[in-house]
DNA sequence: AACACGGGGAG
DNA sequence: CTCCCAGTGTT
């Protein structure tokens, strides 16, 4: 058989095949170029199920390109909380204030203005300009690569900025005149829905007549893709500290540094502490003085002085890179560092919450689920 | 080219 | 539990 031969019959035979199956996805009910914008920076690295109450959320709170160029930064960061990723938050209205002021609110439809937008890459440009206006333009992600690499046979790394390039290029290819949209739709669909990563799915599949791999008995091994490190442990303990007086029944939380990991979230002040001290566990509680002295002075620097109680809780979480096992300690505030009244001399990127006002700062996940334990032990007593 | 950057789902 | 998923920006 004949590559061209090849190429139109799986062409053809996907669009067919998504015309018929394609979900019913918030995003698809239009073809606003602004809330396809909102879903596919939302989708990068993340699942549809996942992201669907988030668009929900988003698009009623900012419905306008305006909306989301006027509003606080905070408000952006409270609405992605819990969908990681957040620098992608920042860049988004970033790219959308410019949108509002240099093009008037409208999404260019083009490679060269669209592609210079924060956020923006290869893959989201394509997916926006195909998607919203149809343009004859590649946007190729993880499930595209798969499918590719799947029906033709393509033993490229995957993870290798060139095969990026081999894969653009054939995914461009293949584009059926005036159905960018939807093709490149198909294509993502296919990946997501049948040729999945762990099973193919072969049986159910629109092109499995003319698939490579599948003739070749190689479906289960595609595609290659080396192998990524592993995220590197660390160790830290944390200060949940509680409020006496005015501040009774609230808890204390920080803000996180401008940039870096989880920039300008909320969190339980906390630090690293070396491996080679033990982590504290609720058998033997009397291992936690030589960890909590690192967080005690770190704290006493920013003139919060701490007197531990008990042990609280342990909580472990997964970056991609990184990995924290985490002892939270409860504690309370050591009388005269904070002068009369409490909390005076509070440095600026702390502040006192409980269960209701701390819905109004975002939180990673990880303190989130401390905040939510200990709030709920009190309800309990 | 290598690394930073979150969080969730499947088996 | 282990493994998998894989866009954009920075260096």
């Amino acid at each position: 058989m004949d590559t061209t031969h090849k190429q139109q019959y799986f062409s053809n035979e996907l669009l067919a095949w998504y015309l018929r199956h394609r979900r019913d996805l918030p995003w698809r009910r239009s073809r606003n170029p602004y809330y396809i914008w909102i879903s596919e920076v939302m989708l990068q690295q993340t699942r549809v199920d996942t992201v669907i109450p988030y668009f929900h959320r988003f698009i009623e709170r900012f419905p306008t390109v305006e909306a989301l160029a006027e509003a606080p930064e905070e408000d952006v960061l409270k609405l992605w909380e819990g969908l990681g990723y957040y620098s992608r938050a920042r860049n988004l209205q970033g790219a959308v204030r410019e949108v509002h002021e240099r093009y008037g609110g409208i999404v260019p439809d083009n490679k060269e203005e669209i592609s210079s937008l924060r956020g923006v890459g290869p893959y989201t440009s394509g997916a926006i300009l195909s998607i919203a206006y149809n343009k004859p333009e590649p946007a190729v992600d993880g499930n595209v690569m798969r499918v590719l690499s799947r029906y033709f046979l393509i033993e490229e790394d995957i993870m290798k900025p060139s095969t990026r390039g081999i894969m653009e290029k054939l995914a461009k290819a293949l584009i059926p005149e005036g159905a960018a949209g939807d093709f490149n739709q198909a294509l993502m669909e296919l990946g997501a829905m049948v040729c999945k990563p762990r099973s193919p799915n072969c049986l159910t599949c629109p092109v499995m007549e003319h698939c490579s791999a599948r003739e070749a008995g190689m479906e289960e091994q595609l595609p290659i893709k080396k192998k990524a490190k592993p995220p590197r442990p660390e160790q830290r303990v944390a200060a949940l500290i509680t409020g006496s007086g005015d501040h009774q029944g609230k808890v204390l939380i920080r803000q996180r540094p401008q940039e870096g990991l989880l920039a300008r979230m909320w969190e339980l002040p906390h630090t690293e502490v070396p491996f080679t001290y033990m982590a504290a566990s609720p058998s033997s509680p009397e291992l936690i003085p030589e960890s909590f002295k690192l967080l005690t002075d770190q704290l006493a620097e920013e003139t919060i002085g701490i007197i531990p109680e008990r042990w609280f809780m342990h909580a472990e979480h997964t970056f991609s890179h990184i990995h924290w096992d985490m002892d939270v300690i409860a504690c309370r505030l050591e009388p005269g560092i904070i002068p009369s009244p409490a909390g005076m001399l509070l440095p600026s990127h702390y502040q006192w919450v409980d269960s209701a006002t701390m819905d109004n700062f975002a939180f990673p996940n990880v303190f989130l689920k401390i905040l939510n334990a200990y709030f709920a032990a009190c309800t309990e007593l």
